[in-house]
DNA sequence: CATCAAGCCCAAAACGTTTTGCAAAGGATG
DNA sequence: CATCCTTTGCAAAACGTTTTGGGCTTGATG
């Protein structure tokens, strides 16, 4: 590896000035250079192989072509994973490339990272958190093109994206709905958290719209972990007149549901269909039948936020927007009609 | 946010040049300054909010304070997000950010991917993969400071890490004979890769080393997948004389060797211990009871390739290093003494 | 032949740092 | 008092781009 190849070696080889070779290769149909000419420097910087140093070019321009990202954490879900990947996908599309960064639950920590990402003059930010919550914009972020991924604040001026939760669950409970169950139960979450009333409401319109009463003995709310789940699937699952169908609000919780199921010896989905939301292929896929589950959609949202930014960044002063992403059902094998005495 | 200040706002507040501002910052204890100004200085700066530009210092130094992490794919398991914490933490603690690209499976995609990452003048790079296996370093990547992560090339100039497969299997296996087993099984993956011939090695050295013998209808092989696990431990254990241990190649394969048992009638642990590997708690910690596992460490192989990367950085020419990181037992439930009568 | 416009190209400044070489001031030594 | 260090500070150059203002050709026009 020789030393780098700069504009300059490229404009000596082609035998014109760098500001020449700035043109030819920047300006699409430049007046400023011939057509020829412009060919010529392109064919030469080729050959050299050679690639613009972005550290100089983003000091002369006050624009360094990269997007930061900051998340709480980064650990135990693919969640995480899916966003940075659409984030990525989406900056690279662009000409962007991100720096991410994750702070776990330190505020103090978090503060030192963005100032980091300040200092190497990120164009903007997205704030992610690994499961929909609302947050509080750093104070440091205020002034700079910031969008939340998988959060929201009060503030009307910020944009985010988010799940839809409210469809997500409709989309859930109506697979099961059309697959002729009405006897319906819901394992919910304890956590004050806006999945949490989002896939309620959603469950509680759908059975409206098909005109199914609601029995409240068939809404159990227990953790939203896999013990959490069997127990609650055990409660409903006991009960006389027990629900034929499980919407369960969260994949985890699905796979206590299977548990709870088995045990009690009933089969998936001959005796008891089960729904789940996430799409954790890691747990929908393993479990036996595979579980139909409704997808939270983290690559479209990373994407979203980028492309959001980067609108931001390129045409400023646009309304901010609040999307919400829906979420595609993903059909496996635990749905099935009710069984006949039921 | 008023325009951002520079070290000549700082310079002009303090009342010193541009000059003495740079070395009261950057020099530790300098002959260059007094020790008087130089604390001037720095409190002046710190009032200011100064933030240096590190696009300007890295132009200037030939220095961005970037590293490139370059991965293969990032979703479906929360590995990638484990390497990218290490990675990340590692990088912050010595003044480094981390920029992440992931190209699929696409060559061509992360060859352009690497490029641009060449473009903002990335000091180093890690590379990546997400399961153990062997690579061929891009051709791009010659002349640059780079490690692998989770990868090996043949070339012994490339410093890489990787778990210790051997070593995992024999804490897995040793935990079992610890217990009591001498009867275990093994569920061995396809797949000609590094952790298959590793885990099997681990797996035959720990029978030897407690003079246990192997029974080769004991050792089975299927897709590492949960239908795989299922169908392997179905075989395993309705063997007469079947196995009171089985040892898995992954955590999933364990989650179909859980199925294979409730579907036998066969309680865990009392009837059937069963260990993986993987630690992947959103199935380790789901299953019930759950799954004594050995830990992947992915968290700490990231810090190792970054750390390593730096120190190449800082002082280049050091020989090269084949790091095999050691995997911790993780104990959940799933193993127990063998049942009384065997 | 003189003038002008258009077309093409270039020199130089600027972006925000770091670092080198030098200068001024002060103190010690002969 | 002259000389020589030491200490402290500064001006200027450099890193690799982009962009502005101007200058040189060329050919056409009066």
């Amino acid at each position: 590896m020789t030393t780098r190849v700069g504009i300059r070696e490229v404009a000596r080889a082609a035998g014109v000035s760098v500001t020449t070779v700035s043109h030819a290769l920047n300006d699409a149909t430049s007046s400023r250079v011939k057509a020829e000419t412009q060919q010529h420097v392109r064919d030469v910087a080729r050959n050299l192989g050679y690639a613009p140093n972005r550290l100089a070019s983003g000091l002369r321009n006050q624009r360094s072509q990269i997007l930061g990202l900051v998340s709480d954490e980064i650990t135990t879900t693919p969640f995480a994973g899916a966003m940075i990947r659409g984030a990525q996908d989406a900056a690279y599309e662009r000409g962007y490339v991100m720096m991410v960064v994750n702070s776990g639950l330190d505020r103090e920590l978090e503060h030192r990272e963005i100032i980091m990402l300040q200092q190497h003059q990120v164009d903007g930010v997205v704030y992610a958190r690994l499961y929909h919550q609302g947050v509080e914009l750093p104070q440091e972020l205020a002034g700079m093109p910031t969008v939340l991924l998988d959060a929201v604040t009060g503030d009307p001026a910020v944009s985010s994206v988010v799940p839809d939760e409210v469809n997500a669950a409709e989309t859930a409970v109506e697979t099961l709905i059309r697959a002729g169950h009405t006897r319906i139960g819901m394992i919910n979450n304890v956590d004050d958290i806006p999945a949490t009333h989002g896939r309620l409401d959603g469950f509680r319109n759908a059975l409206r719209r098909h005109g199914i009463e609601h029995d409240p003995r068939h809404l159990v709310i227990g953790v939203a972990e896999t013990s959490g789940g069997r127990e609650a699937a055990l409660d409903l699952l006991s009960q006389p007149g027990r629900p034929t169908a499980l919407f369960c609000f969260s994949d985890r919780v699905a796979m206590g549901a299977y548990q709870a199921a088995t045990a009690l010896g009933l089969r998936i989905p001959e005796d008891v269909s089960i729904v789940g939301i996430d799409n954790l292929e890691l747990i929908a896929d393993a479990l036996w039948p595979g579980l139909t589950t409704v997808a939270l959609p983290h690559y479209e949202m990373g994407r979203w936020a980028v492309n959001r930014v980067l609108d931001d960044i390129e045409n400023p002063g646009a309304p901010a927007e609040q999307a919400r992403i829906a979420c595609p059902l993903i059909e496996r094998g635990s749905v099935g009609p009710p069984p006949a005495g039921a």
